[in-house]
DNA sequence: TATGAATGAGAATTCATTCAT
DNA sequence: GATGAATGAATTCTCATTCAT
């Protein structure tokens, strides 16, 4: 087996299983071809993950950390293009890890570690997007929370689930500019 | 093996797929464990279905048609209401087949018959949400569509996805109300 | 695989398992080895004995009640012949089983139906003689439980420990007599 | 892993595989648990033993020189009570390794260092009892070695293999007053 | 002398699928 | 049509052993 890449083995096994696993599903992927596509031994997978359910929880733990800092985004008084931005700052940020995104939701039925993960995540995102609003329109008086958790759905569904619709872009645009729209008027 | 069961063998077997798959998946699902479950001897599964991915088919072809009937929901001039009734009716009638819905997101990805057909169903919801709203608020001059895709983002998301989340109705209310009025005031 | 011998296959698959697990030990034998050389293919053995153990589990039921019947071996007013009989009987008996017999010994420690079936092969055992000597020796006034202990745990050790002792034989015959003389003196 | 314990790791290693050994047996027992509860690295058990039977063969080396002085035990005119403190002495000397007696006996099939050094351990054990009985009753006209192979028997039983007879030192003692009982009824 | 990462042969077990009856 | 014994490829996991440091 080869070795000499630039990354350690254990990191090439955790790529080499995120890949696979979003590709075709973690039960449908055995550690075998991990390792082959990792270029190591069958043997050294399990010596760094005892069982496969492991690498899942190692894959989660290795998720970046999502958040956005509102200053960076936040046009004052601008909703529609502040929101704009924090959604493509999460795009870039998630970009990174879409395959994993999209895996976990599959697996999180059956891998409570991951559903964890998942929940984290949402809330987070529901957080991130309310504080956007509420930074770039200090007065509104609509129903915030109801707005962010809509987006958040929206973003979640495109980001995790839906990722074969391709004008996911533009149609996630024309939501954000209906509930950027929304907003300014109940102000 | 148990045998005269009120339902035909056939459809005995399906439900003890459908129950199984939802709960531990497509791979992780045993025929063997189906045929118990239905009560059925182990050959008659491939008996009727040749092959195990032949089952996600058959299920995928029992999907009840969700249609609802706009005239049944729509009350003119009140589109919080509409929704709301639209909702509930989509909710009742997916109720039955929730465990389905869930799993048919996971398969999705392995399965190109079981991912054409969740496209078929969200397609379908949009274009009723959209009905609904449109014939309950005919002069709406807001971007209907984009509400309606938000909406059924939502919808999708809280049927399929996020069935742990337990506060589901009630936050989809609120967001519901949202959309209701942000609809409202661009009349 | 060939398979068209006079037994059928699970019988074929538990002698090939008794011989090997006396040869080499019960960890020492894989499976695999068990089918070759019973002349299943690999998966049989694992259909009939779903776990390695249940290999063990079937060959203890299977066996043989050793049990002499009292009458054909008493010779009345003569304890050593009576009891020379008996262990010619048991050892005929227990012939057959001898590979069996050993195994057991060697796998009591960690397979707790092995030690109960030992136990009560040795309980059986230690009744018999003692039945034999009561027969034969009406009015004995000696300790007949220890003399019928004694005689047991000599023929169980010589049965299933010492087997590698090949004057083991000549040895009992003796200690046989050594016993019988002790218990007519008594008298 | 510690390591600075009382007693050299060489021995620890020993000490872990003879406790592990015993309880699971040579094959049940990986060498990583033996380096685990001797606590030193995995590597080190290959260090000293190169391959994992070295450590069956030094644990043989390992055992006890259980001769009893006869001079210790013998009470002149007195066989029973002679042989109950050779019993007893030998019982303390055994005591100590009690565990690698017994498992001496399940690994003897497979490893011809193990049993002979069993063979040994046995002959000396008639030769001790032998002796015991000529010392206290010299002019005894009966079979002595019989006896003799008798008590051993019993002995050697109850030390190695029925180890999980917990009224053994009852049925022993009772035993031994048997043959005595013979023993001086020959003189 | 000591270490623990690395290796790969081989173990038990699973399971979709076939097929004779 | 129905059945369940039979098959064997594939899978996860184990572990003694090697070896560079």
């Amino acid at each position: 087996m080869v070795s000499d890449d630039e990354r350690p083995a254990r990191e090439r096994i955790l790529d080499a299983a995120e890949t696979l696993f979003a590709e075709d599903g973690f039960d449908a992927t055995p550690t075998s071809r991990i390792a082959d596509r990792a270029g190591v031994p069958k043997g050294l997978v399990h010596y760094y993950f005892a069982r496969k359910p492991d690498l899942l929880e190692a894959l989660v733990e290795r998720l970046p950390d999502e958040r956005v800092d509102p200053a960076a985004v936040v046009v004052a008084g601008d909703v529609v293009e502040s929101l704009h931005r924090l959604v493509a700052a999460l795009d870039a940020s998630l970009g990174s890890s879409a395959v994993l995104s999209h895996l976990l939701w599959r697996e999180a039925d059956t891998h409570p570690a991951v559903l964890a993960a998942l929940h984290t995540r949402f809330d987070l995102l529901v957080e991130q997007i309310r504080d956007v609003i509420r930074a770039s329109l200090p007065a509104c008086g609509a129903d915030v929370d109801s707005a962010a958790q809509l987006l958040a759905s929206a973003v979640s569904y495109r980001h995790s689930v839906a990722r074969h619709v391709d004008d996911g872009a533009v149609a996630m645009h024309r939501e954000l500019r209906f509930l950027a729209t929304a907003l300014e008027r109940s102000n």
